[in-house]
DNA sequence: TGTACATCAGTGAACGCGCGTTCACTGATGTAC
DNA sequence: TGTACATCAGTGAACGCGCGTTCACTGATGTAC
């Protein structure tokens, strides 16, 4: 049989391969109920039954509720991460080639995450919110943010060379505030678009990388 | 006797103002309770119990527990919102007389409510992710923070004034930008103190406010 | 290649517990005369 | 001021339901020879 697809070596799956893509479904579909539903609200026979499981297959892939969400803070939120840090990086680079303002790029990459990915913003609320009321799961979160503003303030920093911006700030706060302004005004879009306008984010970065 | 009390007319509380004690002690013990543990988390046993009453005066005050939260909203962030405007308009007012610069006030602001408050973020994260689960709910959450931004447009106006502030953000854009900077910082330095200087609002607010 | 057995990757019914809601009841406050 | 009755502001035990967790079971996959 000519397959469609391009990269998988051989179609029956190893009892190992199917495991972990079982795995991966799972937390896919743990992602999707809990940002519509929260933690609380979300019943684990929904979570499996969204997959196409059981429940006892998520008692065979986690200990519990709890650490089904742990591993789903660790690896949806880094996948996450990775796709901004890289969304952010290619707007900066392909605008130094051809000119285009990036933050005209990152301004329109609010308003599709607001008004598109619906998921990303409740879940990471949801992340917040279990990280100030469980003091040992807050070094998860932290190390998240983290992470993130690491993988940023490069780029960052290049920017305000670009720019000559001269600043009060040293490069990693300014990433700081460009990420916390970002996931601000996302949220903020979600409850009252007309208070954020299309190119809000886009002009503020502008003031703020002034020279 | 001589009651310490300097207001109160009468000592002995008649019917009516006896009820609208118990249903401000009831919102407020729910205040306490949701913002520890969740809306969800939250059992209406450990609300009343918390307020010294029992579960029946509960369902006396309100229909049920999505009413209680929903007057929660109506009622506590009205309460947050009114202190915030008030302490950042005098804030301004007694800078522009004495001199001080109202940025670093705003900035100890930001820290005082991270590091004292415990309670008010998570609390707006609870709000924020109710509505946008409750579609029925939304206009009530975009109410309020509507209302936060018309009570500190003027401030923000006259202070864009007096600082000759050349932005290409109107007062109102320039009001939202600093409140979900201001509520961002404020989570941010939750899980991440180091990442969040002192001063760091009062820097990004003086290079928004520049000339 | 074939056979026998062991392990794996789940199934799904059952249990127990906690929580939202209801309701018959009660002492305290208010009202009519 | 006193009395009789009605309403008010709660009480707290009971109910029912949903959810997290457990566990005996099962077909499919892997392994040894």
């Amino acid at each position: 049989v000519s397959s469609t697809d391009p990269d998988p070596p051989r179609q029956r799956l190893s009892q190992a391969e199917a495991r972990e893509r079982t795995r991966r479904q799972l937390l896919a579909a743990a992602a999707r109920v809990i940002a519509q539903k929260g933690y609380s609200g979300a019943s684990l026979e929904e979570i499996a039954g969204s997959a196409g499981y059981s429940t006892g297959a998520l008692y065979y892939h986690f200990t519990g509720k709890e650490q089904l969400f742990l591993e789903l803070i660790e690896t949806g939120w880094s996948r996450n991460i990775t796709n901004r840090v890289d969304a952010v990086a290619e707007l900066f680079e392909s605008g130094s080639t051809t000119g285009d303002d990036p933050f005209a790029g990152l301004s329109r990459f609010v308003v599709q995450l607001a008004d598109r990915e619906r998921e990303f913003a409740p879940l990471e609320a949801e992340f917040w919110l279990y990280a100030v009321r469980h003091p040992e799961a807050m070094g998860v979160i932290t190390r998240k943010v983290q992470e993130e503003v690491d993988g940023l303030e490069p780029v960052i920093a290049a920017a305000m060379e670009r720019f000559a911006t001269s600043s009060e700030l040293s490069p990693r706060e300014m990433t700081t505030v460009a990420v916390v302004l970002f996931d601000g005004l996302v949220r903020r879009r979600r409850i009252d678009p007309s208070g954020v306008p299309d190119d809000l984010f886009a002009r503020v970065l502008s003031r703020l990388f002034a020279r």
